[in-house]
DNA sequence: TATTGGATCGCC
DNA sequence: GCGATCCAATAG
């Protein structure tokens, strides 16, 4: 069943690890796509060097300050799209990043977006995610309650996680050595250090 | 208005 | 290892 409000205003560690094994499903025009949730990182808070929010609210991370179950994508490296879940209470600054997906269904549509035929080339990766599942800058803002863009729990058994430092952070400072990235054991570490 | 650098990716 | 590619944030 699809994910509810509720399981988004957990705290956003807590989120970021049992979204793992969830499906996320995309409803779009040209298809549906669907994959398994592989990797996680969490920003929390303003604290937080390595998150967007951490100089305060600006016209880009504003969804970030909203209320939980929100989707928060953004343009990066002025070529790629990353997605979040926004965590917590409005006006808390956190959200969860997704990384990595297994896909699921829709396979050949994600292989004609990605240009690319191999399954573990598909959505390995925050940027080629979002491109393999149609997200870009449109569904910032969008409701992950709604029926465009959601998670749904499948009722899998627990799996083993494994948890590291996130990726791609070195300059947030003592921030950088948080361990809040999360991903399943069972899978090769998806994205590369 | 100008400058800088990034929660990345894929090829060299 | 490095370039692509452009937007957002900051400084002036």
């Amino acid at each position: 069943m699809k994910l509810s409000r509720d399981f988004y205003e957990q705290p956003t560690v807590q989120v970021a690890q049992q979204l793992l094994g969830k499906s996320l499903v995309r409803v779009h025009p040209e298809g549906v796509t669907t994959g398994i949730i592989l990797e996680t990182e969490a920003y929390v808070g303003l604290e937080d060097q390595a998150s967007h929010a951490s100089r305060g609210l600006t016209p880009r991370n504003a969804v970030m300050f909203g209320p939980a179950g929100f989707a928060y994508v953004y343009v990066i490296y002025g070529m790629h799209h990353c997605l979040n879940a926004v965590t917590e209470r409005e006006a808390y600054p956190a959200a969860v990043l997704i990384r990595a997906l297994q896909p699921c269904e829709g396979v050949e549509l994600m292989r004609a977006r990605r240009r690319k035929q191999d399954v573990g080339l598909l959505a390995n990766g925050p940027g080629n995610l979002c491109q393999a599942f149609g997200i870009a800058r449109g569904l910032n803002g969008i409701d992950l309650c709604g029926d465009v863009l959601f998670v749904e729990d499948q009722g899998s058994s627990p799996a083993e996680i494994v948890v590291t430092t996130r990726i791609g952070v070195a300059y947030a400072g003592a921030w950088k050595d948080k361990p809040w990235r999360f991903y399943l054991a069972d899978h090769p570490g998806v994205s590369k250090r």
